[in-house]
DNA sequence: GTGGCCCTGTGA
DNA sequence: TCACAGGGCCAC
């Protein structure tokens, strides 16, 4: 559910909380959330926090251990969630991770870092900062479409010839990163592109429309802390707003914002998509 | 390229 | 009871 502007507000909300501090330990009270790394768990006691940031819909930490520097790589995926609550404070049922903070790098902790995550899709990494040249799915991200102009976003969407449909190569995080279901089928809407439209039938300057739109959303987005649909919350457990800007999204059979018509319902991608048949065409 | 899988909770 | 939610990975 984190996509870009869920894990920017998360990075915003979180690093007030937890710039600085420094890590105690780390608590692993579910292994398979430590997806790798779990040898460098001991050189984390007294790392300091040094930087909170996002590539993609991965949340980092950038962390100056005594010893050598570390990353701590967090995706969420679904239902991730990092939350720093007073020290004492108990786990909750699907806790994964507990960071405990303090201000020194030795002595107490004053406060806990949570990794909850509910349905167990989401991980935290560890390594070295070059570490992250062996870790794959790093390698292969796009490039970031808030760095990006409309016209590089373009071409790295049209970037391989294929009957690829749109909507799958805007999810594909290997052209550019950050973009979900949700942002996917808002985008194409406001673009005026069907979701199912070959990508090569789409025209260079539709495409370079199509992510002037995104930029558009994913910023009007993370001004409003993201979108809440079940259960996304930031770090310091606000729920976001854009889920009440919606015009396609979760909105099948209703009538569209644009033209009243009746919004369609299908699946493109592997994925629940709405669009409107009046004001997408292929 | 597509579909099953991982996993839990929710809503019909 | 079961379809569905879906990011990324893997087998096909």
């Amino acid at each position: 559910m984190p996509e870009l502007p869920e894990v920017e507000t998360i990075a915003r909300t979180l690093a007030p909380q937890v710039q600085d501090k420094y890590i105690l330990r780390c608590n692993v009270l579910s292994p398979k959330a430590m997806q790798a790394g779990a040898e460098l768990l001991p050189a984390l006691a007294g790392a300091k926090i040094a930087g909170v940031r996002r590539r993609a819909k991965l949340l980092l930490l950038d962390l100056a251990a005594p010893s050598q520097p570390l990353l701590a790589g967090f995706h969420l995926k679904m239902t991730g969630k990092l939350f720093v609550h007073p020290a004492g404070t108990e786990p909750h049922k699907h806790s994964k991770l507990i960071f405990e903070l303090g201000s020194a790098p030795a002595g107490e902790a004053d406060s806990l870092m949570f990794f909850d995550d509910m349905r167990t899709f989401g991980y935290c990494r560890l390594m070295r900062p070059e570490g992250v040249k062996d870790w794959p799915f790093w390698n292969k991200l796009g490039i970031e479409p808030l760095l990006s102009t409309p016209e590089e976003i373009a071409l790295a969407l049209q970037n391989r010839a294929s009957k690829t449909r749109i909507k799958a190569a805007l999810l594909d995080q290997e052209r550019v990163v950050g973009i979900g279901n949700i942002y996917a089928d808002e985008a194409l809407f406001r673009a005026g592109i069907r979701p199912d439209a070959p990508l090569k039938d789409i025209s260079f300057a539709r495409l370079v429309n199509l992510g002037r739109n995104l930029q558009e959303i994913l910023q009007e987005a993370i001004a409003a802390c993201g979108s809440s649909i079940r259960d996304y919350r930031d770090a310091q457990g606000n729920a976001g707003a854009f889920q009440n800007n919606f015009r396609v999204y979760g909105r099948g059979g209703q009538p569209c914002k644009t033209c009243r018509a009746t919004l369609s319902s299908a699946r493109v991608a592997g994925r629940g998509t709405v669009f409107c048949e009046h004001c997408q065409k292929a």
